[in-house]
DNA sequence: CATGAATGAGCATTCATTCAT
DNA sequence: TATGAATGAATGCTCATTCAT
């Protein structure tokens, strides 16, 4: 068509028209016809650039958590490491239209993750790398005043506190509001924090 | 009807099979006929007693809340409410084989109820219960010391520390020990009830 | 439920119910079901009077066309027989709601009458009296001008004029106005008739 | 595609395997299962041609119109017009074997045809052009004598005879006897044209 | 690189019917 | 007389996938 570029390569319009219907129709709704019709290609198409559907499904499961991953490294970082925390982790609570789709997103694959190691093994690779970041947070928080693995179980903790809140979120709509979603996040950081605290 | 007992009432055993296929092979692989087969029945009873497939994993959900929340109210309660705190939300952690299978057919009916309102309401209400539990665990924990909005705060905080592990758990399998689920557990709850403690 | 009378006899509210479908919806969307639940009893009571859905179609089949006879034999007869043969024959046009829904009835079970050997006899014979009837009354117009061959022939045309125009009005809706129905019927009446005039 | 010729393209093979089977059992035992066992295809093939039952149903329908509309064009027309009526109503009539099956699926679908509307649209444009060929044909042998609406009604006239005679040909089996369809056709086209005769 | 014909297993659901009460 | 539990075959349809072009 176009002479030169491909404005949307092909492979990427078809995981975003995956992405999209789980977003709004859950990933049950997902099938290949579907894809095919919300990317604008044919089914042969997208069976050329995805030999399976499974194989189709990790890929889209990469895209997003790729994009997570920007947003998380496109914060703003500054000296006082409290805010960082709030910062980095605010970004897994669906608090806007774009993040909310994307907790869905990663919601329902990870519960596909439950009964599909492929999956499972993108997402540890992903909480590792988060958990690591966390970890090193903590530690320069505390410096001198708590051992690693301290640090690395408050990691767990935080993770955890945001995954949870995000899950009931996206789960039982209405269940929690944005402002308490955060409320929790912050009370939670403040005691994780307090617990090594200089004269604590 | 029958004069005695029905040793298994069909409609429980079609719930039963229903969860053992959740718990053994993930949300998605429930169909019908699996479900008919794993029950022992035919597909027409099966239909007798659930006219849709919805209707059928609407009941499995609340059958399998009513399970969770039975093993709650079991929890041998104390004079140590901080005790009492660990030994509920513990209920809710994939700690052993049958935690595990309720865990995981938890994490996928709260992927569903994303795009399922049915079944969004059913969680609402078992989250709101529980909730409302913690609340007065902590109001009494803090008697005094904190105002009923900082209980209901932390209990938000602790279900979702608690759901949050559970998730990760379920659905990353190998990231979480057991024994790292109970020590983040008991981390976060430690410094929960720090924040109105006598001399915090 | 009421001490005395059945009001309405549970037999003739299932076979109201399902001439009530097949006028609505055709004769293919009839199931015991839907019956059952039209006429407000239960499934097991229709095939308490209707032990197969077959002879429940023949006894509705019966139903419609005792029916229609009774509707023919309470047309005033009057001395002049062409004016009888109008009345007559326009009995059976779906010329307003009631014989609307009939003929739609009729035309549903004709065409299975062409499969089913029970309702194609049932058929027959409820033709066979209105044939004779008309046979009747051609021989009494052409008294001494006509053989009987010759009315049963007659008797025959007027018939398939008459259903054809039903057919024609029930299955392209729209193809015949009412008066159109009423214009072609007299038409061929009259050319009927016209044949062995006094004067022809 | 194919370098020759596809002997029997699979769509048309679909629709005369279904146009059997309406002809042999009946419409209400189409399904598409059977159509495709019929037509020696998969029931993917079937599905990949007619997404659905109605549009394979509205295919076949045309088909058989078609046909119909093929074997009247095919009569050889001659100076008389009388005898032209005759010969191609008579192609309506069910009086060889092929006749009989075009007419049992002409008559099951015309009574489909009174709840679907897709049908009665089909079955509308095939009565109006054959209204439109008879009615030329009554105008020319009145010429003068008779406005075009007389020849509008009087065309009507003949094709519901032949349609009525037809209905009671196929679904009251051994109602009227070929011979008796014929005459009671030549009995009536004599009578119609009787009406406007040059000494009428 | 991209298509769409073809497949057949699998899906949820509806069906008429039997049977015990 | 009337019910509804139970059955299992059959329904229209969607599915992921293979393959020839």
């Amino acid at each position: 068509m176009s002479q030169k570029s491909n404005p949307v390569p092909k492979q990427a319009a078809i995981t975003q028209a995956l992405l999209r219907i789980v977003a709004e129709r859950g990933l049950e709704e997902v099938s290949v016809r579907e894809v095919a019709a919300g990317a604008g290609v044919s089914i042969g198409t997208v069976q050329h650039y995805f030999p399976t559907k499974d194989v189709m499904l990790a890929a889209a499961y990469q895209e997003v958590l790729r994009s997570i991953r920007a947003r998380i490294e496109a914060v703003e970082l500054g000296p006082d490491i409290r805010a960082n925390l709030s910062a980095v982790l605010a970004e897994l609570l669906p608090l806007d239209r774009r993040r909310r789709a994307e907790t869905r997103i990663h919601l329902a694959f990870a519960a596909r993750a439950a009964s599909m190691p492929a999956l499972a093994a993108i997402q540890r690779a992903a909480l590792s790398e988060l958990h690591r970041g966390l970890t090193d947070a903590f530690a320069l928080a505390w410096a001198g005043r708590a051992t690693r693995a301290d640090s690395q179980l408050a990691a767990h903790a935080a993770i955890a506190a945001a995954d949870g809140l995000a899950l009931h979120a996206a789960s039982s709509a209405g269940w929690l509001t944005r402002q308490q979603q955060r409320s929790v996040l912050e009370l939670t950081l403040d005691a994780l924090m307090v617990i090594h605290a200089p004269d604590g």
